[in-house]
DNA sequence: TCTGGGGTCCTAGGACCC
DNA sequence: TCTGGGGTCCTAGGACCC
């Protein structure tokens, strides 16, 4: 059997633990630069804010309702996510970690009989929410699609006491009855209008097809949600500790237009895709710089461009990744247009410990010293804070009346953000 | 005025090899 | 006039996830 156990409305409820005056009120979470909603509570579900509306929608579709928003706090959101994740490794050890605020853990059916696997739930979900103040839903099924389903009936009503098993068949096809099938995990938007429009309605409905026509339709991955539901386990979720991509993106508060503005915030996405893959101990072959102009403004000229570097040799140190996406950055960089978002992706990652050199790579001693100097500013970084030492190129010149140098990070609005509370010393809580 | 970020998997088609 | 068979690798694009 698989437990998914999923945080309610992640980010909200990080909030809420540390601002109990959020508790019963509409709530959402935005993202950088204050753009959009990325969560909302409850409250404000049933108001009908939308995901991904932007923010200064909120106030005119929702004249008059009090709706309280705060920019992301990362910082916050993964802290807390490490707490609730380290408790449920106590509880199973084979846990898998499927996102910020996701685990699925195997249970062995030697150990949880049928009649207790549901009280160990309840008591699973009661625990965390004790021990770190986050709320939990649990869904226990013979597949991972299943506890996905069952965690969502965990979600919508209280009498499953925050557990909901799927064992039986007779259960299984009563809950596959109610469900849509637009929400089963792996069917997305494209393909559930599709469903829909061919009369397909639930996920049992979705399960009655037959598999020649289900794989025609939706390929392989289709064919698997359509065994999972059947009850066959066959989405295996492979531990991949080394990523393949690593990407650092982001939109900009305000339109770029010069190569130097660009050039500060791709050397800041760039060294920031470097820590990423010293962080897996991977060193990438690849370096991909793209720009892309405001999708929404189309009174203006529309570009995207983009340009990838093949190193010489792989790479993993600051100086090695950064100069690869400035000079990717030149190849691309047109003028004319105004750049609203960036990005730096590294690619074709291998092992760090599979170093091999070419006789066109950085001299030896040279790459070595630069590898060095990474791991000791990771260092540095990690016990002073994030932007205590970084390349000279990832920094604005310093502004000529106050002689301080600012970096693309100091100019990501967050004005609605809470406090570091579990992070930084000086955002501790006070208790009066 | 203001519209997010970071990934994975699968398939089709072209290039290339013998 | 008639023009094989089998394989790998790479890439772009679509779809999906949170």
């Amino acid at each position: 059997m698989y437990a998914l156990v999923d945080c309610d409305n992640c980010y909200v409820s990080c909030e809420r633990v540390f601002n109990p005056a959020l508790e019963g009120k509409a709530v959402v979470v935005l993202s950088n630069n204050d753009g959009c909603v990325v969560a909302r509570s409850p409250e404000a579900k049933a108001l009908g804010v939308p995901e991904g509306l932007p923010f200064y929608q909120l106030a005119e579709r929702f004249p008059g309702k009090e709706i309280h928003a705060l920019s992301s706090n990362y910082t916050l959101y993964g802290d807390m996510s490490a707490r609730v994740m380290s408790l449920l490794r106590a509880s199973a050890p084979d846990i898998f970690i499927y996102s910020i605020d996701e685990a699925f853990l195997t249970l062995p059916s030697s150990q949880y009989s049928d009649t207790d696997v549901k009280a160990w739930g309840e008591a699973l979900a009661a625990k965390v929410r004790r021990w770190t103040g986050m709320p939990v839903s649990i869904g226990i099924a013979p597949t991972k699609t299943l506890a996905k389903v069952a965690s969502k009936f965990a979600k919508r009503y209280a009498g499953y006491r925050k557990c909901c098993v799927i064992d039986t068949e007779e259960r299984r096809q009563k809950a596959l009855a109610m469900f849509p099938v637009a929400d089963v995990w792996g069917i997305g938007r494209r393909t559930a209008m599709r469903l829909e429009a061919a009369g397909i309605r639930s996920a049992l409905d979705f399960t009655q097809m037959d598999a020649e026509s289900v794989r025609r339709a939706m390929t392989v991955t289709g064919l698997r949600t359509w065994q999972e539901l059947h009850g066959r386990d066959c989405i295996a979720l492979e531990h991949l500790p080394r990523k393949q991509t690593i990407c650092t993106s982001r939109s900009f508060p305000k339109m770029l237009t010069t190569r130097d503005e660009l050039a500060v915030a791709i050397s800041s996405f760039a060294a920031r895709c470097a820590f990423k893959l010293r962080q897996q101990r991977s060193m990438a072959q690849y370096v991909t710089t793209f720009i892309s102009t405001n999708p929404f403004r189309d009174d203006l000229a529309q570009s995207s461009l983009s340009h990838t570097i093949a190193l010489p040799a792989p790479a993993l140190s600051d100086p090695e990744i950064t100069a690869a996406a400035l000079r990717a950055l030149d190849t691309c960089l047109r003028k004319g247009y105004q750049w609203k978002r960036a990005g730096v992706v590294v690619s074709g990652t291998v092992p760090a410990d599979e170093m091999q050199t070419s006789f066109l790579d950085t001299p030896i001693e040279l790459k070595q010293k630069f590898t060095k100097l990474s791991l000791v500013a990771d260092k540095v970084n990690h016990s002073l804070g994030d932007e205590s030492l970084q390349l000279a190129s990832a920094m604005r010149a310093p502004d000529p009346t106050t002689g301080k140098a600012t970096t693309f990070r100091n100019s990501i609005l967050h004005t609605l953000r809470s406090p570091f509370y579990t992070t930084d010393i000086r955002d501790i809580i006070e208790v009066m």
